[in-house]
DNA sequence: ATTCACCCTTTACTTAGGTACGGAGTCAAT
DNA sequence: ATTGACTCCGTACCTAAGTAAAGGGTGAAT
């Protein structure tokens, strides 16, 4: 065969077999050729689409939202460039607001694996990072 | 009435009232305290928590994990102390992952808001980059 | 004392993102 | 030419995370 079969893709990219073809049908992954017998015929790319798109979930991003991601690099010209280019302003401010805020996760985390058992120094230190993440770093006055 | 509705911690924290009940049951909110005749009496840390709740769950969390998130900043006992250690540990690699992939992800954004209509610097660039995120930032020589 | 907006619980429905199943065809190896 | 592992498609099922609806109680204002 040329090229790698479904099963093929799904194992190197460590997904269930099913998920690939529910990606194809979501338009996640572009419609490959096949052979004569029906087969589908992917190309190892394929595999990087695929870990791309689980990275992409695991940093909250939606199918959707992925599927522009994609498309913006592919120059799939799927979406109109004008607002791919605004799809892509936007994203970037959310994801400086994703850094800040793990970044905060983060700070209360490290204070949790360096306190001993008895230590208190969480809750007073932390404190004020909780309320900054509870309020999206944004100081409105109301809280 | 002392302390605030289920319906004014909702509105206060933007979610649907039933979230509220739901993340009670689901243990991320604690039961709180009743009127004599059954209304929650919410104080106003409880919109902080919603809140946070759905930062956390932007970022890619799951409602379990935030739950421990939530106890580890309320020193709630609820893990015990060396478990929610380990926890902390592991969360803190993840989360350093995370902003790694974020700031490649904002790079290719940041190239598609800078390129015109017909350059094709993005593809010749962010190649790299997509390759890096495709494999999560490791080059095992296999790819 | 009635009205209207709120609360209670329980149960059922929804959406996103998959997974599994059934019946049939295919391909490589014996 | 038969077996076993794989593929196809369509449909059905599953989990997480809500959301809505039904039937009833509450409480402040008219």
């Amino acid at each position: 065969m040329n090229g790698l079969t479904v099963g093929q893709i799904a194992k190197e990219a460590g997904v269930n077999i099913e998920t690939i073809r529910y990606y194809e049908r979501r338009g996640l992954l572009p419609e490959p050729p096949r052979t004569n017998s029906g087969y589908r015929m992917f190309s190892l790319e394929t595999v990087h689409d695929v870990r791309f798109i689980k990275r992409a979930q695991e940093l909250g991003f939606t199918l959707e939202e992925i599927k522009r991601l994609l498309s913006i690099y592919r120059k799939d010209d799927y979406f109109p460039i004008e607002e791919m280019r605004q799809f892509a302003t936007e994203k970037i401010g959310k994801i400086e607001e994703k850094i800040d805020q793990l970044n905060n996760f983060k700070s209360i985390l490290e204070a949790v694996t360096k306190r001993s058992n008895s230590d208190t120094t969480l809750s007073k230190k932390s404190c004020l990072i909780m309320q900054t993440l509870s309020n999206g770093g944004i100081h409105d006055g109301k809280s």
